[in-house]
DNA sequence: CGATTCTTTGAAAACAGTCAATCTGTGTGG
DNA sequence: CCACACAGATTGACTGTTTTCAAAGAATCG
């Protein structure tokens, strides 16, 4: 199972083996349930973690009490809540399982301890990073360019196979929009 | 003036003395003026940029041939297009400065050498990806739970000093929405 | 000044949200 | 195996927010 995360990051990277084996020696392998929390509001995030299996979705609750998604995680993905990982505040966000997933788990202390000598592990995240930027990029123009239907369409052309994966409700979410809204999309292009 | 990024990267890291004067030395200073283009639309992006002094404008033009500011840069930031840069692909976005800047560049080759090697800089660039993916969550928190006239308001309160940088039409389409209904924010709050 | 460029205003239209009711499918317990 | 409960999806009428378009009013720069 923690050969998910090591082939992750020898696509990245090729750290020396002991450097490597010490990283992964840290990792913690950790199940939830469908449904199950791996951070909740107010809570204070203390470890980054890596996605082996699984879906998660990380949303926030506003003002109105409506739930909003801001991301999904899934295989192959690093999720946690950096602010409150790094500034040591209390989460404003929520991190739930939206599948049965494995995740493998580091804490700040082993984290910054090996980030403080390891070269090819900095230069792995430095890419990670990267990556998300860019995507984030690209998802910001959709938002900005796109219409609500333009945006499910084009999000279901990219993710065929992820739009199966989680309740419509919750993509309507992270679209940006309502469930009622989605709906009708699909109504009016008889998908 | 090479001091300001030499100061923002004693913020984050303590290199060693040569390997940051080595950097340092590959990064050469450019200025542009007011509404000059630092990478255009179709056009390779090859370098990164450090922004030392001004502000530029990161936008592109949608399907109905309105200009969309994805984001500003302005003092202490990195600008580049990722995207372009990493993939090596042709630039959907243009940067163009909305001010008098100067700003160090330092092309691919270089930076890339500079990075197989030096642990300091990989720790440094990781932290600046690390901070911007917390701003830009934060961001897209704002964006899924303020209405229109919230997200002006709320700009303005973080950010009083910039919003007499840029006119309004550009804040307007860096916020999502129209210049008109901008104005009439300001017309209803009597600001 | 004179000419752009930027901002404001107003009326009509489009887009998406709200609310409430109904429909569908699935899993559970009797 | 059926009945029921419940979560999720759909539908329709209504409302509200933001856009669009067009025109007029400020502001800025050479």
């Amino acid at each position: 199972m923690i050969d998910t995360l090591k082939n992750h990051i020898l696509k990245f990277v090729s750290p020396p083996k002991s450097e490597l084996q010490e990283f992964l020696n840290k990792m913690q392998l950790k199940r939830y349930n469908n449904k199950e929390y791996l951070l909740k509001e107010q809570q204070y995030c203390t470890h980054q973690y890596f996605i082996s299996k699984g879906c998660f979705r990380f949303y926030f609750i506003n003002q109105k009490g409506i739930e909003k998604i801001i991301n999904f995680g899934i295989e192959d993905w690093w999720i946690s809540n950096f602010d409150s990982f790094i500034n040591k505040s209390p989460s404003e966000y929520n991190i739930q399982a939206v599948e049965d997933a494995v995740v493998f788990k580091i804490n700040k202390q082993d984290l910054s301890a090996i980030l403080a000598n390891s070269l090819e592990l900095n230069q792995y995240f430095r890419m990670i990073h990267e990556r998300v930027r860019i995507a984030d990029q690209k998802r910001i123009q959709y938002m900005y360019s796109l219409s609500g239907e333009e945006l499910y369409t084009t999000f279901r052309e990219y993710n065929p196979h992820f739009v199966q994966r989680v309740p419509q409700y919750m993509l309507a979410s992270y679209l940006g929009f309502t469930p009622e809204f989605l709906s009708k999309i699909r109504a009016n292009k008889k998908v």
